[in-house]
DNA sequence: CCTCGTGTTATCCAAATCGTTTAACAGTCT
DNA sequence: AGACTGTTAAACGATTTGGATAACACGAGG
């Protein structure tokens, strides 16, 4: 069944797998949906091992959910490296942020689920990574929009608001996924290019809507 | 407890009482979170009452999410009657929108709910509602948009991608919320003054986004 | 007044799950 | 050979839950 290697006695990266499986199936199931035989099953191993290695149901949760997140955030992070002007940087994030959800797909939506029915295990993590000064996804590009309003590249708007609207348009996608694919009436296979599309839209909007020729006053347009 | 009426045999309202705390729970706990005597004591009802009307949890879950559903969009349809200008149509559609979703939260959680872990629930009754001609929230806006582009009042623009970025601005601060909380750093009575800013920030960024200068081309911003 | 039917409750049952333990087994390392 | 680790199969007790049943309350109608 494993792989030809002897794979037996000798620590076979078992509790990655189990790890790897309990994230899919944390994922898909939500936290009380999942079922511990259902993580065993997917990981190809016994349930007296999961007990083995994570004593409780509880405990393996919050270990997949503890090390996926700060693992997620960094990954996402490192992704996000800053570029030189406003624009390529904006692009950069828009980018580097959907492409990274959608190799994370399962880790986001853990998250997202913990958001909504969670009892405050990510707002535990969240606040403990601020107070640790680890790095958070969205402050580099809110840091290079504020340079640019100074600088004049940009016009001025409120930041919090710019940022959460720029991860709102990248990550609810993914979030209403499923009515998202009746309203595009495509098959699955097509979401990559639907993506394509995606990024190159937001940022087209975006950038529109950031450049610098003074707010619009009611009546203005049209 | 209940109103000074007599109130035992007639019936009062029972079913609704259920209904009502079938979808808070449902909303706060998830499908498979929600425990049927929760239900039952935010019902202020025995246990045995809730197979009496619905006969199974799956059932209940089923009706309320159906009946709910329905209700909800129809709903939110008539709160985002069309407005004269596009201006006016979008500014009316994302106030609508928000003012909406506040004040219909657990519905609105028990759909992204179901969009993150169900069974396909969802997708089924969307597809069941837009068979069925029923209007569907975001149509009447894209076809605001769409006359608007037609008269030159708004750029050209994939008017999907456009529609959901809206959608996604509007919708996702509430999935997101403990996040957004942490971020802006403020306490729970003020997410009623977020939420203003939020509609005048959307709008703004929209329309600036939408004039019709013609499309951004890498490199023409600062 | 006496049934009858419905809303309601208290109580019980069967099944599913979970966490945990135990016994056994296969290799590895000394 | 013996100790140790990773692993499995099997079982147990506890808990919970979904679901069924019987009795109760009370208004309606003959």
């Amino acid at each position: 069944m494993a792989s030809q290697a002897p794979a037996v006695t000798r620590p076979p990266d078992t509790e990655q797998r189990i790890f790897d499986a309990a994230l899919t199936v944390f994922a898909r199931k939500g936290r009380d949906g999942a079922r511990l035989q259902e993580i065993a099953d997917h990981a190809g191993i016994n349930r007296a091992l999961l007990h083995y290695y994570f004593r409780t149901k509880e405990q393996l949760y919050e270990a997949v959910f503890e090390h996926g997140c700060r693992q997620f955030m960094a990954g996402l992070s490192q992704s996000l490296r800053a570029e030189e002007g406003v624009e390529d940087s904006l692009r950069a994030f828009v980018y580097g942020y959907i492409d990274y959800i959608y190799e994370h797909q399962d880790m986001a939506r853990l998250m997202l689920n913990e958001c909504l029915c969670g009892g405050g295990v990510l707002e535990r993590h969240l606040a403990a990574a601020i107070e640790a000064r680890e790095e958070v996804p969205g402050l580099l590009l809110e840091d290079r929009l504020r340079a640019a309003i100074g600088a004049g590249e940009i016009r001025e708007i409120d930041l919090r608001h710019t940022l959460l609207t720029i991860v709102s348009a990248c990550l609810f996608p993914f979030v209403a996924l499923p009515t998202v694919r009746l309203f595009h009436s495509r098959a699955v296979e097509d979401f990559d290019r639907f993506l394509q599309e995606r990024k190159a839209h937001i940022v087209d909007l975006l950038l529109a809507g950031l450049r610098p020729t003074g707010g619009i006053r009611r009546g203005e347009l049209a």
